[in-house]
DNA sequence: ACAAAAGTGTTTTTTATACACCCATGC
DNA sequence: GCATGGGTGTATAAAAAACACTTTTGT
């Protein structure tokens, strides 16, 4: 308490002036291996300081005229070329000393993060190496220690796509525009785990949702039976739109 | 294209350059008034520019060495005295053109908005006049045309309760110690609207939870049986935390 | 006695869960 | 013909929804 008072003769000064702020955004990019039956986080390992040579988020400053998402979307490009995505925002650090640029208790510069999530579709997506540094899928459960607090963000955005998931229809963003419903149940078995469903209560669910439409045609992949190709119908989803939990 | 290619021309001086950033923070606070099964949330008449003498959400620049969390606790005590309170991030908007103060297309400074959500004790909550401009509580229903994108963060924080309180024991943090099953059902049926559930059913989900336990007081409200005063056992509810959809 | 508020119980419908089983294809 | 992946069906348990009914108080 007394120190506490001894602290507010020195701070008037600072703590009624406004911080300045350079603004981050970083983005938790995952993409699903089907193939592999892996859930993967995009790195990029830091060019500049602080934390050179260790592994991050990709991330970048927002620029002058630029909006948060144009920013979330211009490291993304920068990173990966891909055309099927789902991006939204994740959750906004900032707090003082968050950033090591940051002097500690001076009148500098303030560092902000505004993280956002990404669903990329792994198969289309082509890594961008500069030459210089490395870039790299991560397993989800091999992510090493991070820059900054990324880990704090990573995890962020991990609980926020399994909840995604559960609820809304990211997934098509990130299937081909025609799947099997094989495909459709192992991107959710990988990301979910094993045992969030019984692949027959899984169909049988969402077929009665009734916004998959069987086109008919057929693939066939090694033996077996040939599997029916479905589409998602993005019209007959609207009505469940806004409403809780429609999927597992 | 060929206006596009014009821009190129002027936008690297400026697009590389990163933006400087001010940090506001804004509240959605909300309140139930169960006397009168009214949702509110607060209002005060901004005193400057721009926006002078329009309604807003309560908000605040973030100052040197204050957290972003911290801003949001400044205002909401600046504006109203409570002791129970829920608070959490909502989003971040962040668009070059949000603040009027940004002159157009300049290298100035760019406003920025962290937008918090609250949930506080209506019966305790005491507004803070300032004797200078207005603060009010507004039923969600009759909130006029605010200030800045202010209608905007106000949707978003609407829609953020009316989740929240089904998935999360928010409500009582905003309840009394101790507080009749009615209490309960009346907060839920102020914001999420009359025919979310029925009272025997939402009473019979609740207790089969467990995590509300009987004082074995009761308390008579006027004519009519006395009700039982019930206690939210913190404890108890552990084990549902990350489950997903715990009430309604 | 009766209205008002609180609390209990019952019936019906829907959804979830766990399986067992049939189908079509490649080798 | 049999292993493999694809697809259907059923039986049981649990949850949601609708609604009728009892209990305890004030007046």
């Amino acid at each position: 308490m007394s120190g506490r008072s001894t602290k507010k003769i020195a701070d008037p000064v600072k703590k009624q002036t406004l911080a300045d702020f350079k603004v981050g955004v970083d983005n938790v990019i995952f993409s699903v291996d089907i193939a592999q039956n892996r859930l993967l986080v995009l790195l990029v390992m830091r060019r500049d300081e602080p934390f050179l040579g260790q592994w991050c988020l990709p991330g970048t400053l927002v620029r002058h005229g630029e909006s948060l998402e144009d920013a979330a979307y211009r490291i993304l490009s920068e990173k990966i070329r891909v055309n099927n995505l789902y991006l939204e925002q994740l959750y906004t650090f900032g707090g003082p000393g968050r950033d090591p640029r940051e002097a500690p208790d001076s009148f500098g510069v303030r560092y902000l993060s505004v993280s956002y999530f990404a669903l990329v579709r792994f198969a289309e997506a082509e890594l961008i190496a500069d030459g210089v540094s490395g870039i790299a899928w991560y397993p989800i459960k091999q992510v090493p220690k991070l820059g900054f607090d990324h880990n704090k963000i990573l995890e962020y955005g991990y609980r926020r796509l399994r909840n995604k998931l559960e609820y809304s229809p990211i997934a098509f963003d990130v299937l081909p525009e025609l799947f099997t419903l094989n495909d459709l149940y192992q991107l959710y078995t990988t990301v979910l785990g094993e045992n969030f469903s019984d692949y027959s209560n899984f169909r049988a669910r969402l077929l009665k949702l009734g916004f998959l439409c069987d086109t008919g045609l057929k693939i066939s992949r090694g033996a077996g039976r040939p599997a029916s190709l479905y589409r998602f119908d993005a019209e007959a989803f609207a009505p469940f739109k806004d409403k809780p939990l429609v999927f597992i």
